[in-house]
RNA sequence: GCCGGUUUAGCUCAGCUGGUAGAGCAGCGGUUUUGUAAACCGAAGGUCACGGGUUCGAUUCCUGUAACCGGCACCA
């Protein structure tokens, strides 16, 4: 006999070899009907699944999955990819079946057809997907010899499948899981008992290409993306979120805004418009005010330097098919720069550094061109001409860990003043091809990854994800529906120092290589400023707005009043703007709220002959009604960006001290 | 770069099986002085992305190119 302990904690016996369906049965009949699969010490297992003694090897606590538990989510998905590649079959024989992992909603199935899928086939395809969850095909799982196994799939024509069985570690058993007489796919599992528990809340999303195995240099499968869910409103409220995701499309927002466009004479180019830079300067002068007062000395380089430097640092080797050349008139070839450190370290070759000098942290918001290839362009977000909050910290090895947790302290700072959390911390480690010797990449891998240890981070490792000339630290944000953006960067660098002759004269006199340490920490002011968007969906608090407020008379008797008005927020350094136009005060609100302006101060012929104005906020419908003075000094404090808000808040302290 | 899709007025979009296009908003000219998310009238605005082909005739069919969109790959 085997004991299992329940939820509750009790403890029963059952017969050995019982399956998590005679386990449900003993307690009732109608957990029985309800059970989708059984969940044993954290492990999902098939319901039908008899509990032999290699997989009671733990507490043997059991759970019975239903579909109301949140586990059971991850395999309905996974059956709806099943099911997919079934209808998939079965309307198009001849396709061949590969992979059909879960991703986040949902999963993909990527097929194998010499005929691309149309869009007009995902309708038919999600018919027969009904068909076969009416069907009610049991799932049904089978342990096979892996010989016979590859055998088997290669007589199928799947040869995709007997290459994914060819790689599995031997030690694995293999399993295939029958969907009805006719159909199987090799599956690890566990799966539901039959299509029907599948159920219909799923819609197939999208078609892609996408390569065998993640490499192109395979060949390109076909991939049909889906969403699948437990009920029907689950898909609905998923589908919603989707749409609502769209609204806050920096790209429309770009427009609705007027913050700036492209066009195809600068393909991955942004043509800023005043407001859109306006929101860039906001941007740009708060980081050179948080790069000052931490140290940095801002610097400004070459936008094209001659090809040899690229060739010495390494760039034009590994990226020179995405650097952009151009050709001076005596012949002389030069280079759009696609990053800055090279010339960061230009000027710290010049003179003879001390090591008193260092740490030396030299910061550039560094106008940078790549051909990023047609493809990967995304509105402002992956762009081809994109500026970095870069900087470069040359110092002395034994300065890395309190450089490296002066960066982060930094960077989570402005994050936080960005209304945004830092999220997670990747390392990324020694790439297949690199410069520098093993010998040199462990050390740098080990400074950096005990610098962020310390500095109180957890590490996601990420092997091979490295730059060619070191490890790096990558800092992503998590924004207001849930997305996660890698942002920030420390890359610790030992290469380019060496290859480029960086040098400091030591104390006892001697010559010394610097380490580099590369950082960013909003990666580009294009990108971030379409993550802003994203987050705040247009609505930006009051101190990055490119328009603050608008004053809007309501009849010509206010325009007088409301030109003081303005006039007198501008003096203070509030970007307003006046409305006086003819139109209603209804119109005026509109068009400045679809246009994101935070607030709109409304003035009528009350409000100009009592001195006050109505403020009226982005989103609410109600108004507050101040005297001028009062909406002055509450917008002020409001639109101070928060660096400067502390800076005021401590010299006010001093003062009343 | 690869796979699929899209491209019609400044914007958002109609336009059945081929007979050279239409709406709303914006812009322009008027009227309207208005109280918190769209006042009214009028005139105007288009090489239907671009090139080639089929056809008596192409926005529509075929083909090539480009940009963009969704993925994949890439991302110093």
């Amino acid at each position: 006999m085997i004991d299992l302990i329940f939820p509750d904690g009790s403890a029963r016996q059952f017969p050995p070899a019982v399956t998590g369906r005679e386990v449900a049965a003993s307690i009732s009949k109608s957990l029985e009907k309800k059970a989708l699969l059984i969940k044993l010490d954290g492990v999902l297992l098939d319901l039908d699944r008899p509990l032999t003694p290699d997989l009671l090897s733990g507490e043997r606590r059991i759970e019975i999955v239903t579909r109301e538990s949140p586990d059971v989510l991850e395999v309905i998905r996974h059956d709806t990819a099943h099911v997919l590649a079934q209808a998939v079959q079965e309307l198009f024989p001849g396709t061949q079946v590969t992979i059909g992992p879960n991703v986040e909603d949902g999963f993909y199935y990527d097929f194998a057809r010499d005929e691309p899928f149309s869009l007009d086939d995902l309708p038919r395809i999600e018919e027969r997907m009904r068909q076969i969850v009416d069907r009610d095909e049991k799932i049904r799982r089978e342990e096979v010899d892996r010989e016979a196994a590859i055998a088997d799939f290669e007589a199928k024509g799947e040869s995709y499948k007997a290459q994914i069985i060819r790689d599995l570690p031997a030690s694995d058993t293999i399993t295939v899981y029958h969907q009805g007489p006719a159909w199987k796919d090799l599956c690890r599992g566990p799966h539901l008992p039959s299509t029907k528990a599948v159920g219909k809340a799923f819609k197939l999303t999208k078609l892609a290409g996408a390569y065998w195995r993640g490499d192109q240099n395979n060949a390109q499968l076909q991939r049909i993306y889906g969403t699948s869910w437990a009920s029907d409103a689950d898909l609905a409220a998923y589908l919603l979120r989707v749409e609502e995701a769209e609204k806050r499309d920096h790209r429309k927002l770009g427009r609705t805004m007027d913050l700036f466009h492209i066009q195809e004479e600068g393909k991955g180019m942004i043509f800023w418009h005043p407001k859109g830079w306006t929101l860039y300067r906001v941007l740009e002068d708060y980081m050179r005010r948080r790069l000052d007062a931490a140290g940095y000395k801002e610097v400004k380089t070459p936008q094209i330097l001659d090809k040899s430097l690229w060739e010495k640092s390494g760039h034009a080797e590994k990226f020179g098919h995405a650097m952009f050349m151009c050709e001076s008139a005596e012949g002389e070839i030069l280079a759009v720069k696609p990053m800055n450190c090279p010339g960061h370290i230009q000027i710290f070759n010049i003179g003879q550094k001390s090591y008193r000098e260092l740490p030396l942290r030299m910061a550039e918001f560094g106008a940078c061109h790549r051909y990023e290839p047609s493809g990967a362009m995304h509105g402002i977000m992956r762009v081809r001409a994109f500026t970095q909050d870069d900087a470069h910290i040359f110092c002395r090895e034994e300065q890395v860990t309190e450089e490296s947790a002066r960066f982060i302290e930094l960077l989570r700072s402005v994050y936080n003043d960005l209304g945004m959390n830092l999220h997670d911390v990747k390392f990324s480690t020694r790439p297949e091809l690199r410069a520098g010797s093993d010998e040199v990449w462990d050390k740098a891998e080990r400074a950096l990854a005990t610098a962020a240890t310390a500095a109180g981070e957890t590490l996601v490792d990420q092997p091979g994800e490295g730059a060619f000339y070191g490890p790096k630290l990558e800092f992503s944000l998590k924004d207001a529906i849930g997305r996660v953006w890698q942002c920030g960067t420390l890359q610790l660098d030992f290469v380019l120092p060496e290859r480029l002759d960086a040098e400091y004269v030591a104390e006892d006199g001697s010559k010394q290589r610097p380490v580099m340490l590369h950082r960013a920490i909003l990666g580009s002011f294009e990108r971030f400023i379409g993550i802003l968007l994203e987050h705040f969906a247009g609505h930006l608090p009051l101190w990055l707005a490119p328009t603050q407020v608008v004053v809007a008379t309501i009849t010509s008797d206010a325009d007088d009043f409301a030109r003081g008005v303005v006039d007198r927020l501008t003096a203070v350094g509030i970007r307003a703007e006046l409305d006086v136009r003819n139109e209603k005060i209804n119109y005026k609100i509109r068009e400045h709220s679809l246009g994101k302006v935070p607030v709109i101060a409304v003035v009528g012929r009350k409000e100009a002959e009592t001195g006050q104005v109505a403020l009226r906020r982005l989103g609410s419908d109600g108004q507050t009604i101040l005297s001028l003075d009062e909406a002055v000094r509450a917008l002020m404090n409001e639109a101070t960006p928060p660096d400067l808000a502390r800076a005021g808040a401590e010299r006010l302290a001093m003062e009343l001290a």
